[in-house]
DNA sequence: CGCATCACG
DNA sequence: ACGTACGTGATGCGC
């Protein structure tokens, strides 16, 4: 076997701690709680893993080497905090005492003798795990050394090999340099490109490999600004790649033997622990050394069968596909890829488990006569197949030309609705869910087979919680549509949307200059901390009444002192346009190609079962301000001459909320037609629909949006801007005239305490643990949980029933689907097809899931998505 | 990496 | 006396 080197990156791992835990102290004052993270995991890492050789290594920076290459290095970190310097010193004391190995030398950053170690470790023969909290040590993984990553402060850890690297960011170890170059880091102040991060920066690798091939191709590059940015700053690009690379011709002189793991002697260690008051670590400790001549050797839960791998030849892989083509052998496949540029992707590699064998197509290696067979059998419907996350898959073969059909199982999406709270999707997180003790599969045929085993096990759970309609008549074929409507794309005006910016900017840049000088001093207006010392400190504007980690500068606290400063205003309007500038008009078009954006819609995210979208998010697309609206005329159709066509969901959640609980009058207003907002103020205010005032059916339409989320005094009072007392008088009125309103949302409450979740019409589950918390404030959270994921689920699980039923509808047609906006559908038509598609469209809306009062459908037309008109079918 | 802010339903 | 409307994603700052 081989050695195994453990580095642990000090200054890190103690920067880290200092941050995530509790500021703990010893008796008299002495501050301790980087000691304790990081012993504790010293200790745990030492039972875990066994080291034969392992080091803690320094920073010791007089004048750093790389001060040298560039001033501005480091220059804007902040002096090392109070309370973490000296326990530096604590810390290798107790290090020394333990016989852990310590490692400084003046000049360097421990990165750079981590490097130097690794790298003739490797050389050496071993095996070698680095524990850091900083990514940038991304740059020494290899087939020898794996990074263990903290996570939030210290207490998770991931860790990354070479496939965990090209799973997260598609990228290879040697391109992490090139990563920093571009996107820069703060904290290390290595500069980057402006308006280039991570996003865009990866974006930019995938393409071009390193910074030499994006800045020789910055022609080549989407997005103007970055474009620009790129040509500007090529040679900062550079020098921050440079300072981001680890150093590896350090002159280092040491001997294995310094290294060696040794177990340190009780008498030594204990006074040193107790010293600093080190309970917890005391007793790890001694736990540790007592089980010393245990066999460390136990284990483990199940375990996967290692299923038999084979390998075939070129006939063999023929006649091998040629069998499964008779669809009576169910595959379960798993998909490695890579990323090239903005959108497309590419298969690199093939797991298939078929029939308790498992097998890797290699592309690279393939014939293309099997790529053939192999790509028809893909989108053969009658072949089933079981994979997970079958959109991106699909989405990566209709760049080639292909298909995916025949989907049976998607283990991304059943995993969703069996825990609609989950974040982690990555086939090792879905296996884990069953093999807890699977490590990192180490080829595609392995990973195939771990998810063909574990499949019944999801399909088990998924038909005992009821949702196995959710999931193959819902889910499953929702996520095609998504494929078809991501890779069609909408079409955007990158000329409109740069004269747009243009205009914004002209405008931002002259309310800098009055800020600065209303302000007699500049500042970043970006950071709210400055923002709060200059009006409440500099100004002596009223003290803000919010406050949590400083003075509260949002809008809403702002608008109240709108009259006390000329200064409020200017700010307020920069801080819409800034918001327009840098999210909508560099961020979109930072992702315009070919003249569309493609939005990816996550359909695992939400835990009621909307959808999300994102890169960019088209969900959040202004329209609620005239200055903002303005940006949707550069939304158009894909095809010229097309026209838009929108259709939305009127009250679609208050048509639920009627239905759930069958209130007479709620019932009633909306099978009478009535607008419900007028109406439901005529019942609280006890007077006819024709009394009602605007007034009125304001406060009667914030009470409508309260119920939905679970209606709180608080809420009303500050959303409509009156005493907690009106808004208390306003819900007493609701519910004494809408009692089965009340009914419904007192039950829905008691049963979901009863079983410690809810459900929406369609079976899809949301558990909330927060009805069970010890803080009433966190149960009252669950509470209003309880009250609107039903409404709000049921209303996303009827869109995308409606999204499947217009999907199909649209077949015929001269149409697409180019957004859903949670109540809206927006499609582009052919001028000839517009009256039959929004009569098909209107229809299958209204009638996806007929509820117990009408559903009503309004639709839209126009050239773009700001000059929509209504437009009503004929029926 | 979490917080603050703000865009949408 | 506390501290709150429900669900998201992108950007920028600073610990």
């Amino acid at each position: 076997m081989m050695p195994r080197m453990v580095i642990l990156d000090g200054n890190s791992l103690a920067n880290r701690a200092f941050y995530a835990l509790p500021p703990l102290t010893t008796a008299d004052g002495r501050p301790t709680n980087v000691l304790h993270g990081f012993l504790t995991m010293l200790l745990r890492l030492e039972q875990e893993q066994h080291p034969d050789y392992w080091v803690v290594a320094f920073d010791k920076t007089k004048a750093t080497v790389r001060i040298e290459q560039y001033d501005g290095y480091k220059a804007q970190r902040k002096e090392t905090p109070e309370g973490l310097r000296p326990q530096f010193d604590y810390l290798k004391e107790i290090l020394r005492e333990m016989d852990v190995p310590i490692l400084e030398l003046a000049g360097y950053e421990a990165d750079d003798l981590i490097a130097v170690i690794t790298k003739q470790a490797e050389a050496r023969g071993m095996e070698i795990q680095i524990y850091t909290g900083d990514r940038d040590a991304f740059q020494l993984i290899s087939p020898k050394t794996i990074i263990f990553l903290t996570k939030k402060g210290i207490s998770e850890i991931e860790c990354y090999d070479e496939h965990a690297l090209w799973e997260r960011y598609q990228l290879r170890p040697y391109q992490i340099t090139d990563l920093k170059g571009l996107m820069g880091d703060s904290s290390d102040n290595i500069p980057g490109v402006p308006g280039v991060g991570e996003k865009t920066a990866l974006k930019l690798l995938w393409e071009f490999e390193t910074v030499e091939g994006v800045l020789a191709n910055t022609d080549k590059v989407s997005g103007k600004k970055v474009q620009s940015n790129l040509n500007a700053f090529a040679e900062q690009a550079m020098l921050s790649k440079k300072l981001a690379t680890m150093l590896s011709e350090v002159p280092l002189a040491f001997t294995y033997d310094d290294f060696v793991y040794r177990r340190s002697k009780a008498t030594k260690v204990l006074p040193a622990l107790q010293k600093y008051d080190l309970r917890n670590v005391t007793r790890l400790w001694q736990e540790r050394h007592k089980d010393d001549l245990e066999s460390p050797g136990e284990s483990s839960d199940e375990l996967l069968e290692d299923w038999p791998e084979c390998t075939l030849s070129e006939e063999g892989w023929l006649v091998q596909i040629e069998k499964w083509q008779s669809g009576k052998v169910p595959l379960t496949l798993a998909c490695r890829y890579e990323r090239t540029g903005l959108q497309g992707g590419r298969w690199i590699e093939w797991g298939i488990a078929a029939g308790g064998e498992a097998l890797t197509l290699t592309r690279s290696e393939a014939s293309q006569g099997i790529i053939k067979a192999w790509l028809e059998l893909l989108g053969n419907d009658q072949v089933p197949k079981t994979l997970a996350d079958s959109k991106t898959v699909a989405l990566l073969l209709a760049n080639e030309g292909a298909s995916l059909k025949g989907v049976k199982l998607d283990l991304c999406l059943a995993a969703y609705l069996i825990q609609s709270n989950r974040t982690k999707f990555a086939p090792l997180d879905l296996v884990k869910e069953y093999v807890p003790n699977q490590e990192v599969f180490l080829n595609s045929a392995k990973e195939a087979a771990a998810l063909a085993q574990v499949a019944p096990n999801f399909l088990k759970e998924v038909d005992s919680l009821g949702l196995t309609g959710l999931l193959h008549d819902i889910e499953e074929p929702l996520s095609m549509v998504l494929a078809d409507i991501e890779r069609l794309g909408i079409g955007v005006d990158v000329e409109q949307l740069t004269a747009f910016g243009e205009g914004i900017s002209l405008t931002l840049k002259q309310l800098e200059k009055d800020i600065y000088a209303l302000a007699e001093e500049t500042f970043n207006i970006n950071s709210p901390k400055q923002m709060g010392t200059i009006l409440f400190e500099k100004l002596g504007l009223p003290k803000a009444k919010k406050t949590k980690t400083g003075y509260s500068t949002d809008a809403e606290t702002l608008e109240e002192l709108r009259l006390a400063h000329p200064i409020v205003e200017k700010i307020l309007d920069y801080r819409q346009l800034n918001k327009l500038m840098s999210t909508y008009v560099n961020g979109l078009l930072a992702q315009v190609k070919d003249g569309r954006i493609h939005t990816t819609f996550q359909q695992t995210v939400t835990a009621t079962g909307r959808l999300s979208s994102t890169e960019p998010n088209l969900q959040n697309i202004p329209i609620r301000l005239e200055q903002g609206r303005q940006l949707r005329k550069v939304f158009h159709p894909t095809e010229p001459g097309w026209v838009l066509l929108s259709a939305d969901y009127s009250q679609i959640e208050l048509r639920i909320l009627a239905h759930y609980s069958q209130d007479p009058l709620l019932c009633e207003s909306f099978a009478l037609g009535q607008d419900v907002h007028t109406r439901t103020a005529a019942e609280v205010f006890g007077i006819s629909i024709e009394a009602v005032t605007p007034n009125m059916r304001r406060s009667a339409k914030a009470v409508n949006f309260g119920l939905v989320y679970g209606l709180t005094e608080f809420g009303l009072s500050r959303d409509l801007g009156i005493p907690r007392k009106e808004a208390k008088f306003y819900i007493e009125q609701y519910f004494k005239r809408y009692s089965g309103v009340k009914r419904y949302l007192e039950d829905v409450v008691a049963q979901a305490k009863k079983e410690g979740q809810v459900r929406t019409l369609f079976n899809r589950l949301r558990r909330i643990p927060e009805l069970l918390h010890s803080n009433r404030v966190q149960r009252q959270f669950g509470e209003r949980i309880a009250m609107n994921t039903p409404v709000q689920g049921t209303a996303a699980d009827i869109m995308k029933l409606a999204m499947l039923k217009v999907a199909e509808g649209l077949k015929p047609f001269r149409a697409a689907m180019l957004l859903q906006v949670h109540d809206e559908l927006l499609l582009q038509v052919a001028p000839e097809d517009l009256e039959s598609v929004a009569r098909m469209l209107k229809d299958k809306m209204e009638n996806a899931f007929p509820l117990s009062v009408p559903m009503t459908v309004d639709c839209k037309v126009g050239p773009n998505w700001y000059d929509m008109q209504s437009f009503k079918p004929m029926n």
